[in-house]
DNA sequence: TCCCGCGCAAGAGCACTGCTCTCGCTTTGG
DNA sequence: CCAAAGCGAGAGCAGTGCTCTTGCGCGGGA
């Protein structure tokens, strides 16, 4: 990204990288209650205080690797968002599936990642300012679909009326975030982002244990569904945009 | 529940539960990660060594903070689901809406509670049996709902067909709980169950700061959309059960 | 009624944690 | 070339979960 002004700076970026890194493996093997400053200084063959010339505290490791993580999800959808090809890549429902599976396929993946961004909120939080960025990608990327299929016609806008709250707060959204929808297809898209993360959760958590078996096609199901809930049609419908 | 044999058993009842409640306490004040054995302990006038005569280690306590939270879930989405009166009573969307406001309304007001069963598993976890059950009262009185709605002719089945290993799941689980729904339903139903939560860990662990502001009436309405995709219809229906 | 045993609290202690402070060494930029 | 800033090492503080040993006192059987 920037520029490497010295050696120190340099030698700072890789001892870093190499803090979040050993973090990182620990957070996976453990978990994040276990994870622990001395620990990884112990690892790395270093004194637990000269951590600390790093990341000011434990709660300041642990935000790193709650951006990392968000930016990693958040990646992951991205990538499914735009690698489908073919006749998939022209089906607004194909894509939403793609994103959605890649969000779940990542977070059973990352088990411990996934539990530090989507879980409790660890410390006494307040998230800082840095994560809301990367915490939206997966949003965002949601959103990028089903704006390519307003696009090209193929959203149908729910019938039910909103009640007027709900579609304000949708318009305000979109309005901040420069996005041209309906305020109810936005309201149901919000709706669908928290569900579908409803869905990862309980399969990673272990909720689904002794209860469903065929996960990865229930999820595809229930996902599916979501997508008819925004209003993507699964055959594409003749109708202009705007 | 059972009889209090001597004055002696009688005792340490009323230890476990004073235990209990300080924990309970500090959970809700600092968090599951900021209790402490010794601060609980040290409130309660004793040593930190005479409390692991009734708890044999945290991870013993927290999962009896834990049962007690899936109980008290459990509780309140059972007498919400009971509760209603007059022409509210016989209409299952209303009742499906009131068990899952219930969860919410106690989610929010006991935000560290709901983040130990429906957050991040804590320790190196694997649920012990002893949770499963208390974990099912929510799920089967939403169930419940349901059942009434499919016997008084209210429920109207979902049509698109879903996968064979989706449905086979559905049953499954139906016989093992002894509910005679259809297979379409049931699956839709656990989707919806996962989703229901999606929703409230997104309110409670803050992800819709800054998103959605009229929360209330944002949850009411996904809540109905719910109802709607698992079959449960507004109007009443002309249509005789089996 | 006595009295022995069991349940219990207390205290010391171990290994670990996050975090602070000081002390020197090394690198760096003016 | 030299002061200043960055850095690692070590000691130390307060706190944690958990174990072990030591006694005290209450309760139920004789």
């Amino acid at each position: 990204m920037t520029a490497i002004r010295g050696a120190r700076e340099r030698a700072r970026n890789e001892i870093t990288a190499a803090i979040k890194d050993e973090a990182r493996r620990q957070l996976a093997a453990e978990g994040a209650a276990k994870l622990s400053l001395r620990a990884v200084a112990r690892e790395l063959g270093m004194v637990s205080s000269a951590l600390y010339r790093y990341f000011p505290s434990r709660d300041d490791l642990l935000t790193a690797l709650i951006v990392d993580a968000y930016n990693a999800v958040g990646e992951a959808a991205e990538t499914a968002r735009s690698a489908l090809t073919g006749a998939d890549a022209r089906r607004p429902v194909a894509r939403w599936t793609a994103v959605c599976s890649a969000v779940r396929t990542w977070a059973l993946a990352h088990p411990h990642e996934y539990a530090l961004i989507y879980g409790s909120p660890v410390p006494g939080y307040t998230a800082p300012r840095t994560t809301t960025e990367p915490a939206a990608r997966v949003g965002l990327a949601l959103i990028g679909v089903v704006r390519e299929a307003y696009a090209a016609g193929a959203l149908k806008e729910p019938a039910e009326p909103l009640p007027d709250a709900v579609v304000g707060d949708a318009l305000a959204l979109g309005a901040e975030l420069g996005v041209e929808l309906p305020g109810a297809v936005l309201a149901r898209l919000v709706g669908a982002w928290a569900q579908l993360f409803g869905l990862v959760s309980f399969e990673v958590f272990g909720q689904f244990n002794r209860v469903i078996e065929a996960r990865s096609e229930f999820f595809e199901q229930s996902v599916l569904q979501l997508a008819h809930s925004v209003g993507l049609t699964t055959h594409r419908e003749r109708r202009t945009a705007r």
